[in-house]
DNA sequence: CCGTTTGAGGCAAACGATTGTAACAAGAGT
DNA sequence: ACTCTTGTTACAATCGTTTGCCTCAAACGG
């Protein structure tokens, strides 16, 4: 339309490059390319450049808040940073995983985020082969190194076992989620280091649950209020599963915190409004979101093979009624 | 690797074409795929085929449950579907919303599915004038034809009020989202339908708040409560809106359902677990996500012309503790 | 023994943008 | 008048696939 060769479009478009292109041609070019509304066909692009200024982010539940958080931190730094961030969620489906992946890779992300589903890490291996850049969030793979952002899950349960402890709590229950997950592991990893350091009750039937469902924390939840001696308090992994949880207490007649405490890793916007105000350990997800990316950019956009970066970010933790101190359990504390 | 050209190669992995290849080279190539982990280039592909297996979907914010579960929908249907799904956020800003039309087309996805912010229209009809297969979802703009599936917001709204009004409420409160929203059009219409069929206090002081925030719910809940005439009942335009007006009614030193009752706009899974279990309106997340990808995808695959499809979904009415019948109302109401 | 069919797979163009180089013209310098 | 700049813009190759067409050789028929 404006009678002059696609080269010379791209020139005025791209605007870089030193080769001088008069006004009077460059005003031509643009006010075709707004009169058709012209929008480049950016596949072309980044076939031809090898950098689509994309990123794919994998998370295995965008309908959790947990990983929506993330996943809205990660977008507003990519299109502050004029990347264009592509979700995929997994469902916690191992073989969704590799697919989303492989897909991502195949329409030329320049790097992938991703909340792996854990139940094989082939796929990763495979990245760190192809020395793709990646960053894991959330989960990691304690025998693999690579660029991870995870919160201090250990430490966390930990405090949070220990907080109960000292309230006079002996037997705390602990809601896990899917076993095999490196969050999870490691809030086991901490909840038992309290459980010793406390003296607590040691009983294997005090963690129970093996999923992220609502349904899970249910079923869960009476299963350890049906032992002969239930727990006095429960620290529990997930936000969907405490729902769970709540609801078996509720059936059961009991009340939170009287009958039973509830400490809740992550932390959100209800935790405040629920049934029993929740006491909780809030993960920093915004801040998470952008170190990931952060480090994500700096590696996509970096020549040389950068060093990998592992870190551990620590968490809060807010005390609400959940835990309120309970007159006959502080007897038993004394 | 193998040997043998590029073509020879696409029709193997291919499959399809009716060029006959003998077993041996088929395995031969098959194995050298293998070997390489090779993975088309999709975005040649595209290129090539002029069709991407890619959609877009558009919302203002996918850390909202209600969105978020729309996108988990549409993701599970486009999995399903042998579709990637692209997400994006616009949080809300007009801006970004142009922005991420212009990205996803230039990115040559096959159609969009978008929730729009409703601040201008002028992208969306330059999608019609493209003939860019698109479906609007929840949000729709009445004076423009257009592939659209929304909920009765109206119906809804007017059955609310309609409830509360039998229970013996006189005045209610509507909190208001985002006014110039087509779903909060919508109710706000059922509203005063309600109001005026049971003739309830008119004062347009009772509808309150201009966004979709946690402090747009809770000043807008202070400003309702303040008033000399409080309402006894609101109605709720939305999930995060209604935790500010839990909060706001808590600090005052007030009781839900006692001092004043709620119905909530969208349901999702904490509503029962909230202080006072919340009387909801359900909208079919799941199902209108299912439906948008499907028209879509009718769209996409047609080569002529259909006609533009608008479905209006029924919403469902839960009715919990956070409007049960109070004493001083019932007695008000005789 | 020669022409024709068939099997196997290579060639080349195309998708749209980018970029090093070439080409052509006008003007400057000698 | 002729070369040499310099300014302006076109050409062509490239990215990785796909696909219509072509080629080449072997096999086949008469």
């Amino acid at each position: 339309m404006a009678g002059v060769h696609p080269s010379t479009v791209s020139r005025v478009l791209r605007g870089k490059e030193n080769i001088p292109i008069p006004e009077a041609t460059r005003q031509r070019i643009k006010k075709a390319a707004k009169d058709l509304k012209y929008l480049p066909d950016e596949r072309a692009r980044a076939l031809r450049l090898g950098k689509s200024h994309t990123i794919g982010l994998v998370v295995p539940d965008i309908s959790n808040v947990f990983f929506a958080e993330i996943a809205k931190s990660i977008e507003i730094e990519s299109y502050k940073a004029g990347y264009t961030l592509v979700v995929c969620d997994t469902n916690e489906e191992q073989e969704k995983e590799v697919h989303f992946v492989n897909n991502l890779i195949s329409r030329g992300v320049d790097g992938l985020i991703i909340a792996p589903v854990q139940d094989s890490d082939g796929h990763i291996f495979d990245l760190k082969e192809k020395k793709y850049p990646f960053v894991l969030i959330d989960r990691c793979f304690e025998d693999m190194e690579a660029n991870a952002i995870v919160s201090d899950n250990e430490d966390a349960a930990f405090k949070a076992v220990a907080y109960l402890a000292r309230l006079g709590h002996k037997r705390v229950g602990f809601l896990s989620g899917r076993q095999n997950i490196y969050t999870i592991r490691k809030r086991l990893a901490g909840y038992k280091k309290a459980v010793e350091e406390y003296n607590l009750e040691r009983n294997e039937a005090l963690i129970c649950g093996n999923g992220f469902t609502f349904e899970s924390g249910y079923e869960a939840t009476l299963e350890i209020l049906s032992l002969p001696n239930p727990s006095t308090a429960l620290l529990i992994s997930g936000n969907i599963i405490t729902l769970g949880a709540i609801k078996a207490i509720l059936e059961k007649g009991l009340n939170i915190p009287d009958d039973i405490s509830m400490i809740g890793f992550t932390d959100n916007i209800v935790s405040p409004y629920l049934v029993c105000p929740l006491t909780t350990i809030s993960h920093p997800l915004r801040e998470m979101g952008k170190k990931a990316f952060d480090l994500l950019i700096k590696h996509v956009e970096s020549k040389d093979n950068l060093p990998f970066t592992e870190e551990i970010i620590k968490t809060q933790f807010h005390v609400r009624r959940s835990t309120d101190r309970v007159l006959s359990q502080v007897e038993a504390a004394w």
